[in-house]
RNA sequence: GCGGGCGUGAUGGAAUGGUAGACAUAUCAGACUUAAAAUCUGAAGGGCAUGUGCCCGUGUGGGUUCGAGUCCCACCGCCCGCACCA
């Protein structure tokens, strides 16, 4: 062969790999383990070039670690259930389980040809029956555990399709498909205690070196541990006093009114006496619970009539109101507005006349001031602190903690550390997703399906015509006995949160043929993941969930205690961007064109400029999408593989660029064109070339350093300048061929198709 | 509002506090060719001198240091995450 064909080589050594089981993963080795994964793909159907990258990061690090003298696992599954299959039902026509399983096919067959060192001997999909038995196994040791529980929850229902819709499916108020108002409903709804776990969730960050620590602050914002205080405020009718938590009790000065949730329990009994504020209720709670919405959203607030004592200053009364913005489910339900210390507090107030007051004395201001602007800046020391506790400067964190503690002593409140997290609720109103193992038995309640039940199956035979959970209509399904009792029972209908599958799959690639959740010997010998790859949208929710079901597998006794925090190291990679083409339509609207149709800025066919906007993120609607098969089938993958880790730095985003693309395939041809010459170079005597040899030297160094520190462009940047001396070497032929298989070596993690085929040569 | 990150040629980007701009793209020139492609050789931060040299340069302004793209302070700009959380 005296030309590089990519697709001849990559073809040769893939089949070559596949019949010598290279990949395949044994765990019982002399060898150091090492356990590197990426983030599993959704089988929409399609690779796009993000998995590309993705993929290769992880295929780096697995053929590096493999040709370093390690036991390597670096497996692929897919994260099978969810809503655009059912999605696809409904509007297609078929079955989700098919348009799945051929998703999964058609990706697996355009996963193949890059070449990635994958032990594809245990693949799964979460959507296997194998898999989600093992989920629901799992899930009846959580419910023994007492680590999920059922409650009432509102949630975004639907009225028309008849499902719970998530936050991100509700659109101007509304449902995403149906069109019409969404309702909150209040649900039973099934819950893990990951609240229980939010102290250690939070502190552990701290023993996480190796993730990026934007991501661990991430996940200490979202846990949002804070330090506060409940305090009682009598109500001057003599009723039960109203609890109100707050984290600045040195603002207490400046309190003004009391504010409650519509579903505070003063509230709910108060509606029942009083229409008008029964419908402010009905209204707030149509309110749906979207950021977007939320961010718009009125403060309204209606006044209840009922009068509170300041419980430091007793003789000043403050009015209670129901306001629209007070969440129930954090602190108390309660808190008191200082509208001169606090935006939303002021807007309020001035909406509904309520009066602003300094909650700090200024120097030498013997009196109380109503005026905002006098309010003293936040670090600046006042004077009135002697009220509380002697401290000079209330606003530091020891200055809060400090009156905390004066509350405390006086017996005024009760301090409270408080966290955002919220318990995780995990059931969908869905079909394709794990079913959820119980049964509601008539005489015995809610009931766990016996073991040797499991997998409690999805039917097939389910229709998507009718808005709704299929699972509720089918004829039989629902209809089971109960495994307490033997008497009828109904089968729970709602299936699992799809973050459930994804958030424990890494422990099922151990053991994936385990008849138990896992295998104790592959879990301890293969846990924990020395390097998880992935995209930082996953940053709090999965890794945040995988974090804590590696906790209550510990529990349930699925994992050793060392595997509690599962990834060693995390690395967050950057997205591949392209440039987007456009031109406008007679109205002026931006018409997209595909990078296939645009030569030099303008369009192939017409000539006409088109409009560049570059570095966008890759998506259908702005046809700026690059199909990874396309560019394997016109340079083979060893050319998509260097040219995706070539450029920019792998935790930004890279830039596709077609010439990018043609100049990585130009500089691979030229790498075989040399290894070419160098073999048919005459053998001589010559000696070896010193200087030659020193570069080599020092280009395995670099690189290697390069590929252990996710360095890949600074190391490829390193392999071309070696490239370039070699090509000029004078030297030996000798020195020459050694430096020629070292360069293919050291390419090989990047390009390990050329670098076989010049190695084997 | 709270939190975090980043500013280096035309472009993507290199650079344990020690020769800024490696490597690549785009560009230009030359060789080969009837011509083109491919390939090979070379130029290239800006300015002045163009002859070997000089001056200025990593968002802006200060500071630490023998020495700063790198460390510290302030400002400007861009990007990202979170947010009626009391």
């Amino acid at each position: 062969m005296s030309r590089y064909s990519a697709a001849e080589i990559e073809q040769k050594w893939q089949t070559a790999w596949d019949e010598t089981g290279l990949f395949r993963a044994r765990h019982a080795d002399d060898r150091p383990k090492y356990y590197v994964l990426e983030m599993f793909p959704y089988p929409s159907g399609r690779i796009h070039m993000g998995h590309v990258r993705n993929y290769t990061m992880g295929d780096v690090i697995a053929r590096h670690k493999l040709a370093t003298g390690h036991n390597v696992l670096h497996p692929m599954g897919w994260d099978a259930f969810g809503m655009p299959a059912e999605n696809a039902a409904m509007a297609i026509g078929g079955h989700p389980k098919d348009w799945t399983y051929s998703n999964i096919d058609d990706m697996r067959a355009q996963m193949k040809p890059l070449g990635l060192s994958i032990d594809w001997a245990r693949e799964f999909a979460t959507c296997d029956p194998e898999y989600y038995g093992q989920q629901q196994s799992l899930f009846l040791d959580m419910l023994e555990a007492g680590l999920v529980y059922r409650k009432n929850a509102v949630v975004n229902w639907d009225p028309v399709d008849m499902t719970v819709l998530a936050n991100e499916q509700v659109i101007d108020g509304k449902g995403w498909r149906s069109g019409v108002d969404v309702e909150r409903r209040e649900l039973n709804q099934w819950f893990f205690k990951i609240s229980d776990f939010s102290e250690e969730l939070l502190s552990a960050l701290d023993t996480l070196e190796n993730w990026p620590p934007k991501v661990r602050l991430m996940q200490e914002n979202w846990i949002g541990k804070s330090r506060g205080i409940e305090i009682p405020f009598r109500r001057t009718d003599g009723a039960d006093p109203i609890l109100c938590y707050s984290t600045r009790p040195d603002t207490m000065r400046g309190a003004t009114f009391i504010a409650i949730s519509p579903d505070h329990p003063v509230s709910r009994s108060l509606a029942d006496a009083n229409a008008e504020l029964a419908a402010f209720i009905a209204d707030a709670r149509k309110m749906d619970t979207t950021e977007a919405a939320m961010e718009k959203a009125e403060k309204k607030g209606i006044d209840t009539g009922i009068r509170v004592r300041n419980p430091v200053w007793p003789d000043q009364t403050l009015p209670v109101w129901v306001g629209n913005f007070v969440l129930m489910d954090y602190g108390t339900g309660a808190v008191f507005g200082c509208p001169a210390h606090d935006q939303r507090d002021l807007d309020f107030a001035r909406k509904y006349g309520l009066e602003v007051r300094n909650a700090f004395y200024l120097p030498g201001d013997p009196t109380d001031v109503t005026d905002v602007a006098l309010v003293p800046a936040k670090t600046e020391p006042v004077s009135y602190v002697d009220h509380f506790a002697g401290i000079d400067e209330v606003t530091s964190q020891q200055g809060i903690d400090a009156t905390i503690d004066w509350f405390e002593a006086k017996s005024l409140g009760t301090a409270q550390v408080r966290y955002r997290l919220r318990d995780w609720g995990l059931s969908r109103q869905r079909y394709w997703g794990c079913p959820i193992p119980v049964v509601h038995c008539e005489t015995c309640g809610v009931v766990p399906e016996a073991k040797k039940n499991l997998p409690v199956r999805l039917p097939d035979d389910v229709s998507f015509e009718q808005p709704g959970n299929p699972l509720d209509r089918h004829p039989t399904w629902r209809f089971t006995t109960c495994p307490a009792c033997g008497g009828p029972a109904l089968r729970e209908t709602d299936t699992m949160d799809t973050f459930v599958d994804s958030s424990w799959y890494f422990a099922r690639f151990t053991a994936p043929d385990a008849a138990t959740p896992t295998d104790p010997d592959a879990a301890a010998y293969w846990m924990n993941v020395d390097q998880y790859i992935g995209g930082v949208e996953h940053a709090i929710l999965h890794l945040l969930y995988a974090r804590f079901f590696a906790r209550a597998m510990h529990i349930t006794g699925h994992l050793p205690a060392e595997a509690i925090e599962p990834f060693d190291a995390l690395f967050t990679q950057g997205m591949v961007t392209h440039e987007i083409y456009q031109t406008r339509d007679a109205n002026g609207r931006p018409v997209y064109h595909v990078p296939e149709d645009v030569e030099n800025g303008a369009l192939k066919a017409t000539g006409e400029r088109v409009e560049i906007i570059p570095s966008a993120k890759m998506s259908k609607s702005k046809k700026n999408v690059v199909d990874p098969q396309n560019i394997v089938s016109q340079f083979g993958a060893d050319t998509a593989r260097w040219f995706v880790l070539s450029d920019s730095p792998p935790e930004r985003d890279v830039e596709w660029t077609a010439a990018g693309a043609e100049a990585t395939h130009k500089h691979l041809s030229r790498v075989y064109r040399i290894a070419a010459e160098i073999r048919a170079a005459e053998e001589g005597p010559q000696g070896t070339d010193e200087a030659l040899l020193r570069e080599m030297h020092r280009t395995i160094h670099d690189v290697t350093l390069g590929l252990e520190s996710f360095g890949f462009n600074a190391a490829i940047a390193r392999l071309y300048a070696f490239t370039n001396t070699l090509a000029k070497s004078t030297a030996g032929a000798a020195a020459r061929r050694e430096a020629m298989k070292t360069l293919a070596q050291l390419m090989a993690p990047m390009t390990p198709h050329l670098s076989e085929e010049i190695w084997q040569q």
